[in-house]
DNA sequence: CCACTCAATAAGTATTTACTCATTATAAAG
DNA sequence: CTTTATAATGAGTAAATACTTATTGAGTGG
């Protein structure tokens, strides 16, 4: 074996940087200095650089691994037979990687183009899933025969809605999501069932 | 009279750099440096902080105005007597101020907490006459009876949905307002109506 | 024990950008 | 015409921050 402290030490290093670099963007946004999260990973200013050559090197593996996990997540929706099932399931997993992906709609401008990317790919893998159930739940005649991409689109928008003003809708910390998640679900489904509950 | 040229002046230099800042904030965002907007508006740097003291003051400045004048234009949704007409008007008045709105609503988070006030008056308007409206049409029985402010929030979530995505449903420079105002409209017109067009 | 490699360090650089201030030019006042 | 007030200027400053590089020191191989 050829230096293996040394390998486990650097990837050590990496991995230190990529959690707190994960953990600090975030609470407090893309924003942040190189120099802070070097500080909180207790590392060196300059090891940042020694793994990442430049900052969007680091942003864009963050925003890649991201879109990896929660991809994987995503997979629970194939497996959802209803759409009101799939619904639940895909706030469920946005709750858990609710944070970051809070900072990934809220300042995807700050991001270099190839996170844009991972984004359309995570909102393609909910849109699959989505279709699919929706089209043989409109077959069955219980929900309205509208265009699948309007009914995703709203859908999405009214979720990034309450996630980009939670500010408006919870507390500080509190996850807008857990609070929500009923109300928005209960609500989508009055809207697109072709009766809606008394 | 006192000192009249001199106040014209200093009123016409004024007006300058809020219009350029304006524009050019509409056209490339909040994080344009002072120097470009001082160089654009044909005034020297120094110029814009005899003027406003903060960068901040700047931008308070600009999102009040913009939001007294949006504001205005949404008197124009008191005197509709339909849902339908009332959201036709709702996304004409978006159109017109469509750049900088768009800059609001995705770059929030670049601005003083001052303007995100303009932010929640501007939304809290539409939702007035939103909700007047929608009440009395629910009473006829052609809407479904679901909370006025979860359909509301559908609503504004679809419409800001297609504008923070516009890269991915319009052309650049293109109005994707324009090209999707009535597909978002008859959508949501098939949603909130009790029974969907055939 | 010695020479070498390389991850890690931390002081330093270069750039950006909001903001300042001494100076200038011009309008107003006497 | 002279003096004063002030709008405007633009070179300069200070702070932030991504990135560099000479140096260090621990691990590795002989």
């Amino acid at each position: 074996m050829k230096s293996l402290k040394r390998q486990i030490q650097k990837e050590n290093t990496r991995k230190k940087i990529i959690e707190t670099a994960y953990r600090i963007f975030s609470e407090k946004g893309f924003s942040v200095a190189t120099s802070v999260i070097a500080k909180e990973a207790g590392v060196s200013h300059g090891s940042i650089f020694v793994h990442f050559p430049t900052l969007n090197d680091l942003l864009v593996c963050l925003v890649s691994e991201f879109g990896d996990k929660m991809g994987e997540s995503l997979h629970l929706l194939a497996k959802k037979d209803s759409i009101e099932n799939l619904l639940a399931e895909h706030l469920n997993v946005l709750e858990e990687y609710e944070a970051f992906y809070f900072r990934l709609i809220s300042e995807i401008n700050l991001l270099p183009n190839e996170a844009k990317s991972t984004f359309v790919i995570i909102q393609s893998k909910v849109a699959f899933h989505f279709s699919n159930i929706m089209e043989r739940e409109i077959k069955k005649g219980v929900i309205k025969k509208l265009p699948t991409h309007m009914m995703f689109n709203t859908w999405i928008g009214l979720v990034h809605y309450y996630m980009l003003n939670k500010e408006f809708f919870s507390r500080p910390n509190e996850s807008v999501l857990h609070r929500y998640k009923g109300e928005l679900l209960s609500n989508y489904m009055n809207l697109i069932n072709r009766e809606s509950e008394v």
